[in-house]
DNA sequence: ATGAAAGCGCTAACAT
DNA sequence: ATGTTAGCGCTTTCAT
């Protein structure tokens, strides 16, 4: 393995200038610097990051730690966020917590291990108790709904009004028993999470529009996956369930229902409509194509980049935390046609 | 931030006995045990990774590099690498190569700078040609279906195989005029790629049965992609191209092939039928449901980081580079129904 | 414009 | 069973 030290004397210099030469120091001869970068490349120079991170403190990696990496929520905003850092310099490792509270704080407390420069973290299982814990020693980012006004940066979306939205466009479209597919909501003001801002912006909605609450319309699920969408609405339709649209808490989940619903033989979007929340790429391509909210996940991931660099650029700095509410628009497709 | 030194101090030994503590070497009596660890607790104390890294070499971390975060089957296969590797007590992190040789090269080469013990990389990018190249000094398993006969371990799916056995279900199914859409093939031997195989396996089956090569009926997508997909059904219906069957490079691509039958008014399956490669999550839950072709993935990624932990614990032994090819198996559902 | 010295936090190798 | 010494590869500081 060939050191800054190898370079050096092949170079006939100091270990010192070459360490300048790296990194883009004035006061270097240009000749000196030709020298040294013709050494750089016959010896096959790398730096070694932990040798430098031990010095500086800097890596030039950020953390993305995700519940799941096969979620193509998350894969759309990892995507993103690569793209966001990779503007700044910077390189992105993507972790996996499996959406447990243990591994979420885990991922923080690695982070800390000096790995990464920053870490955003997309948080499922810490709710406002935690809160507190998430002041680590590094910078962080939350990307989500459960803490809202913690001790750190935090870019989340516009759930109940995005909701709201999409339940008011199901309500135009004729859609007078909407139902609505969540997870389960906590009791406590304190516990927010997608579920409980999405089902505010659901009943305003219907408020809004006159219609009554009807707590059979509000459905939970074990998951947010396709399996648990699927199995929810054939279940629903074969009770025979008075429905004529649904406002699912995301476009995974929607997409189970789209198929529990071919099941029950109900047709979308004649019989029942259906819209989601996210607008993941495959969402164009079901038949029928589905309806969803549509946040900015372009702007999500500047932001949460944009918090991110900033904290670790201005280390000592103390600056209040900020908060950031992407935009949406509702994204019109065939399972909400007709009226 | 407390290091190592800062414990010893506290707990009145040496910085030896405390490394000897975290690192479960035996010979530390058990009352200097506990007072140290309740000293690492008290002050709430973290290795430094990068620190111990510098001194061992071991990161305790490997790289998953990937084409894309985003696609679906990626996210299958990263979930199941990051499952394998954390029996093992190793940490994944993954990373976006954009499907970019340059970027895979970069992967390889960021990878020395020893952030990883090892690196998996999926490739598509990199040729036979490029084979060389992958003797990077750090131990690296090669996931795909690029390079054969490479200087490093190599885990591969059973792509002629498989596409044999897919095509041979629709030929079962009643299928006579058969479309492949694969990707642009090379044209010497060398270039082999996803395409290339599974079209030896598609004219195979065509063969075996006694039906005839037909160049119209292989189809060239721009890429493996939904929109791709979707666009080349869309104007292979509108050209009265007549088949009866279509066999896919991949699920994702059949799921824009499913859609852009339907925007034609062919139905799936009466009218064509539909199987796909990948069996990712989503092709349970299409309507119609897609048939496909499931390679084992758990198989696959078991052995890539078997592979991989070999070779870092064994870093000297060169034993000559070893190839596995996972099973696979059919998976029948509607887009295939009937006869 | 270049170099020498010191040390980041940790552990291998060798004492004791 | 515990401690001492040295040094991993790099950069900060200060000198020249």
């Amino acid at each position: 393995m060939t050191t800054l030290k190898d370079v050096a004397e092949a170079a006939g210099v100091s270990a010192m200038t070459v360490s300048n030469v790296i990194n883009d120091h004035p006061h270097v001869r240009p000749a000196t610097r030709t020298r040294v970068l013709a050494a750089m490349a016959r010896l096959d120079y790398r730096v070694n990051v932990a040798a430098r991170n031990l010095r500086t403190g800097r890596t030039g990696v950020i953390g993305l730690a995700v519940p799941e990496v096969n979620a193509t929520y998350y894969g759309l905003l990892a995507t993103a966020i690569i793209a966001a850092a990779e503007r700044r310099g910077l390189r992105v490792c993507i972790e996996r917590t499996g959406a447990r509270t243990e591994n979420e704080l885990a991922a923080l407390s690695r982070s800390r291990n000096r790995l990464y420069d920053g870490l955003i973290l997309t948080t499922v299982g810490l709710g406002t108790r935690d809160a507190q814990r998430l002041k680590a020693d590094l910078p962080v980012v939350l990307l989500g709904e459960r803490i809202f006004g913690g001790p750190v940066d935090h870019v989340a979306m516009p759930n109940v009004d995005a909701s709201r939205a999409a339940t008011h466009h199901l309500i135009e479209r004729g859609c007078r028993r909407i139902a609505f597919l969540r997870g389960t909501v906590g009791d406590t003001p304190e516990d927010v999470d997608v579920s409980s801002l999405r089902q505010a912006g659901y009943r305003q909605a219907l408020r809004d529009a006159g219609l009554p609450l009807d707590a059979s319309l509000e459905q939970c699920l074990p998951s947010f996956t396709m399996a648990a969408g699927a199995e929810l609405a054939r279940t629903m339709a074969g009770e025979r369930l008075d429905f004529d649209g649904v406002f699912c808490v995301t476009d995974t989940v929607a997409m189970g229902v789209l198929r529990g619903l071919a099941d029950a033989g109900v047709r979308v979007p004649q019989d029942v409509k259906v819209i989601g929340f996210d607008n993941v790429d495959e969402s164009a391509y079901l038949v029928p194509s589905l309806s969803t909210v549509a946040p900015d996940h372009t702007m999500m991931a500047e932001r949460a980049v944009d918090f991110l660099v900033r904290r670790i650029e201005n280390e000592g700095d103390m600056a209040a935390p900020e908060e950031f509410i992407a935009p949406y628009t509702v994204v019109v497709r065939e399972s909400t046609e007709g009226r």
